[in-house]
DNA sequence: TCAAAAGTGTTTGGTGTACACCCATGC
DNA sequence: GCATGGGTGTACACCAAACACTTTTGA
């Protein structure tokens, strides 16, 4: 075939939200090029395996979740999509690699990040390093503000944000998710009402917590709706 | 590197608007696999070239439409945009090939199609492609229906419609995009009055015409928005 | 009893929808 | 005049922002 031969990448936007902080998962470059740097995760795809399979893949190795349905859990799967690929001739030094970058939405994780095959990785307040268009490896810092923008504008019209929650939460809990991520303040009740009012966004437990502190709330699993109507706003 | 070596192509939907009908383009392949299918244009990407300039290459191969902005035109460029990136193993019998997928929009083309070197180009009704999932080659059934789907969400909130329209435009003609794309009539008033009222969505010439009947409508530019607020609804 | 957070009620203004109605042209 | 589409006015329903207020817990 008349073509020339690329490495086939994926890089992973793996975000959080810890404590009222919007974060994503860096890794510190053992090796070269770019060696010490800061950087997404990522890596080849392997012979026979699709693109979205490399992706899970590189997941589990940085953070231990394996996407797959616990047993007795009500969410289940890690949130993953594909965002968009990059693929400038000079974008890496060693050659032609296309990366396809992909966005994956994770609760705070209750085990420490384990398993990695990165010399360190760490989570990173999302905005301290798009403030800092040089702090990123190869050309991250624009992937990481194509998949941010994406994350931010899926929140509006999408029940995603319930990705960043465990498995049950509260209406609160998930309010805090949309002022992380939109980096504004919201209205408590008016949030309440529009959450709850929206047919299949979040279904009650039954169950009630105080760990918010104050009276007790009620607790939700996911709901099965995909897109909102009308969508959450951002003011 | 540990990886291996896959072949990279970008396959393009280009749709228009033509007397009130949403269309693609197809062609009918010459050659092996699928010779005698239809199948959206596309090519492998060329030692050294960026990924958007293979698909503008292309896109020029199959319209003539350069996207260059014209001397004394207003609009300009034709509107083209990453869609997703295609790479399931064996969706290429030939090999491992990714194919990074593009949408274009394109106004109805004063000139017929011409330069194109597939055996076959022709504009086919988007809903009768969709309604038969068999008749595309490889995976370009779905290719379509990701960017007929990511056509049809951004007509919402972004003023893309225009790009389907000449470069100067009546409200009416701009509705006819939305009508056709969306498959829904819509009430000429509020249109006219959410359109016009929506800041920098478009601008008006000052001339007027009577090519669509009836009393003389007034001519319009795009505006500079790149979003709108609050979106066009669909109902 | 107080602080803190959950949740409900109510007012008020803006916005979309439906449709009556008038305007400017060609024939 | 009449048909045709362009464009404006307006009533009404709905929705969301703002905020007063009550509820239920822990300390």
């Amino acid at each position: 075939m008349d073509y020339e031969p690329v490495g086939l990448a994926t890089d992973l936007v793996i975000l959080t939200v810890r404590d009222g902080r919007f974060e994503v998962l860096l890794i510190r470059r053992g090796i070269p090029p770019y060696q010490h740097r800061w950087a997404l995760p990522g890596g080849f795809v392997r012979p026979g395996e699709d693109l979205e399979t490399t992706a899970r893949r590189e997941l589990a190795e940085e953070t231990g979740l394996t996407g797959e349905r616990l047993p007795g859990e009500q969410g289940g799967r890690i949130h993953l999509e594909q965002v968009a690929t990059y693929g400038a001739p000079d974008r890496d030094p060693r050659g032609r690699v296309v990366s396809v970058a992909y966005l994956a939405l994770v609760p705070d994780l209750p085990a420490p990040v384990a398993g990695s095959d990165a010399a360190a990785a760490s989570w990173v307040e999302v905005s301290d390093v798009l403030a800092d268009p040089a702090r990123l490896a190869f050309d991250h810092h624009r992937i990481l503000t194509d998949a941010v923008e994406r994350a931010r504008a899926k929140l509006e019209y999408s029940p995603l944000a319930t990705a960043f929650c465990p498995d049950a939460f509260t209406i609160s809990e998930l309010r805090g998710v949309y002022e992380a991520v939109w980096g504004t303040p919201l209205d408590p009740r008016n949030f309440h009402r529009k959450v709850t009012k929206t047919t299949n966004f979040v279904t009650p437990t039954g169950q009630t917590t105080t760990r918010d502190g104050g009276r007790p709330a009620q607790l939700f699993h996911r709901g099965t709706a995909t897109t909102l109507h009308p969508p959450m706003t951002r003011t």
